[in-house]
DNA sequence: ATTATTTTTTAGGCATGTCTAAAAATTAAC
DNA sequence: GTTAATTTTTAGACATGCCTAAAAAATAAT
């Protein structure tokens, strides 16, 4: 049985791991836990000995296979419990971070299968972050983004707008851009946000705050 | 901010006070949270600077007003969260306790009140305790309790009968027994488990099978 | 009322998880 | 390729919550 505190490393070096690929040093780590190297280079060794990450001294650590199932199975927690602070108790999705912070700590896991299993299997939690199944398995989902903010030479397909107004409609209309529309992003220009994309063949100029209201899933 | 450590000790010194009325002992309360009583001297100090309890070398410990708020609160969240699992999880009432253990100690007083809400602020939990409001006041409940669990000499009101056929109910008739009869058990006996009630001021005896099946509330 | 027994407290130790300050290893700079 | 800067580790300390063993106080027994 892990104590929240492992549990709590596991999770930051699982999240630190996402970004980059290498190993993860001490110093970041401390950094991601608000605590010092120090106390970072003696839990790092706990966790070492009991095989759920890989340690070498001033090598930095990555979890193993069985940290990073340990890892993955407390985020599966901790979105689960967000999914039910909002959905069922009117949690509004800015708040429920802290209490699913204590929450993805109950050890049991027929309590968080069982939960799952009442919340209707959700795929995503309130922030739109996948929740890994019992297995550990996140099951992709494409996260809608922003025109604005998706990346030179990237694709997708318009999955929703952000502004009801009929002006708006009428713009798209214009455009010929509905649900389903394939834009691909060209080209970005800093100096006013606007995006160039191609639509159909066609290179049009959206303004920033066009490119803010449409949203994109890629792939 | 209350360690859970704390919390379970107040809790136990909660629930030790609700036998009797003097100063709970070291010994007692060691027994009571399977520890040493020494443990338990060190941490009636910490309480006792925290006026969570009032203790005296040599003396014991009672719960001061705020301590015996907090008691309370626990208790509160113990609850609540059993009939979470039992009613909206599925699981067996008598499965619950450990994971309650564990959930009472979730700091978040709008997640209480709220699962609360959720709920339908349940009087009792699945084990028939009852539920403190928010501010720490327990709706007094008199528990159903059926016929063959009663004391002999004890008095109570039919609220309910658990056997839904025909023939049960032309049996209550043929009594004059429905809900609201005043039914005192003057005697039980062991050997067949039947028992020797008073209604009405006629000695009637039943059968264990149907002593199981009558329900009152005492007093 | 003095002794024996039980209860309770103290003293000192241990593990966890943190810290500061100093030493050691690594990486960067010249 | 040495020196300088940074990163990381070690060493020693502290709070929490527990332990054992011994001392002190309270209670029971004669």
């Amino acid at each position: 049985m892990l104590t929240q505190s492992e549990e709590n490393y596991l999770k930051a070096i699982y999240s630190l791991s996402e970004d980059q690929n290498e190993a993860i040093s001490t110093n970041l780590l401390a950094e991601k836990m608000s605590t010092k190297p120090s106390s970072v280079t003696d839990m790092v060794k706990k966790l070492s000995v009991k095989k759920l990450i890989s340690y070498q001294k001033y090598q930095g650590c990555e979890l193993t296979v069985v940290g990073k199932k340990r890892a993955i199975q407390i985020i599966r927690k901790h979105r689960l419990w967000e999914v039910f602070l909002v959905n069922n108790l009117n949690f509004g999705w800015d708040e429920v971070h802290e209490i699913a912070e204590q929450l993805e700590h109950i050890h049991s896991s027929k309590l968080t299968d069982h939960l799952e299993e009442y919340l209707g299997f959700p795929k995503v939690d309130p922030h739109g972050d996948p929740i890994p199944n019992k297995n550990g398995v996140f099951e992709k989902i494409n996260k809608s983004i922003a025109l604005s903010d998706v990346d030179a030479a990237v694709k997708g397909i318009v999955v929703g707008v952000e502004d009801g107004s009929s002006g708006f409609f009428q713009f798209l209309k214009r455009y010929e851009i509905g649900l389903g529309t394939e834009i691909k992003v060209v080209e970005k220009f800093n100096f006013d946000l606007s995006v160039l994309v191609l639509i159909d063949g066609k290179e049009i100029s959206f303004s920033s705050v066009v490119a803010n209201k449409i949203f994109i899933q890629i792939k």
